[in-house]
DNA sequence: CTTCGATTTTAACTTAGGTTAAAATTATTG
DNA sequence: CAATAATTTTAACCTAAGTTAAAATCGAAG
């Protein structure tokens, strides 16, 4: 199956998008590697593309001006979304560095072009209020976890949802995902096997 | 200005609804009061309608399983939506309370209603589109204070942003909407003070 | 298989928030 | 305005995460 062929039947069973709204899309779309390390979108640069991505992880990180840490906000990979989405949608410049952690793949779209597509088709439009939502809920997801867990719970929860990341992602990536410093994390695994 | 009038002006700055495109809404549309402490919608219920406030406050709450304590999730108010929105979305069962704070008037729209809207209207389709990527900003914003800020940061920048709540809402629902308990928060005041 | 760098854990100490109950303050109402 | 309820603060103690640096472990590359 070809890249186009994989994100049209993620569209399709995303929005129902078929054959033929998928046509009108086909040109905008280009394709893209990233190696180990690379960027996808950088601090203070407006978000201009959407991507979709074939293979690989991208991490969503913030740095804080104070201490100079990097705090992971999101990771997507295979399948998702790759996206700076707040950026994105209003146009202003990102508070984030957007980088791919492993080799990877991705198609991906301009905003200018995905605007035409919303304004041409009532079912891109739709698709359009579809990514919203998910990106909605993923967002949502998060908030609640921190409102109403502790760190060990929202690690536990993360290795229940994502037994496979740990393959792949550092335990200091993860740390930081959690909104924990890596010591914090090894204190928590330790008291966890104790149990 | 009635009621709807009030909804029809919000629209239309949101996503350039006109008085025509408003029009094919207007028979959807209900009004309803809630007195201080009345439920908009319940632990458990599906929620099926989406709320325009006109005049008042609502809180959303998640109550901890274990604890039975409240934990503040979202305040809506005047010219807002009020909606459990993951729930509406997905139409599945809500974990939350929706309440009313105080004295509430909104116009609400049932989910089956605003579907056909979509349906029927690219436009509406759009203005969908536009919510969901609203209450992705606020689901957003929530996320990144608790990652990037202590509660001392919080409670300052909430402060800041809004003031006015101090004057309708109890600390100890502020505290609850920060992630911290009511000592913490008046520890954090103190600590204020003293700088 | 050894060495270098990256990752993870440990240790020791600090800090801030959690918990519980009581006291103080503020608001409401008969 | 007194009394009652609601809200906020304080106190004392506990717990878990933050911080910093060192040690241990793991992995990749020569």
């Amino acid at each position: 199956m070809s890249d186009l062929d994989i994100l049209a039947h993620a569209l399709h069973s995303l929005a129902n998008i078929d054959e033929e709204d998928f046509k009108i899309s086909a040109a905008y779309w280009q394709k893209r590697t990233y190696k180990k390390g690379e960027y996808y979108n950088e601090y203070r640069n407006v978000c201009k593309y959407l991507g979709f991505i074939i293979d690989g992880v991208f991490r969503t990180y913030y740095v804080d001006d104070n201490t100079g840490e990097e705090k992971n906000v999101f990771f997507f990979s295979k399948n998702q979304v790759v996206v700076s989405f707040k950026s994105f949608i209003t146009q202003t410049p990102c508070n984030y560095f957007t980088q791919s952690m492993v080799d990877s793949r991705i198609l991906y779209i301009h905003i200018d072009d995905l605007n035409r597509l919303y304004q041409q088709s009532h079912k891109w439009e739709h698709l359009g209020r579809l990514i919203a939502e998910l990106a909605f809920n993923v967002s949502m997801n998060r908030t609640e976890s921190f409102l109403f867990q502790t760190p060990e719970q929202r690690y536990l929860q993360l290795v229940a949802d994502h037994p496979d990341i740990f393959n792949t992602i550092p335990l200091y990536q993860i740390s930081s995902y959690l909104g924990i410093q890596g010591p914090s994390l090894s204190r928590i695994r330790k008291r966890i096997i104790g149990k």
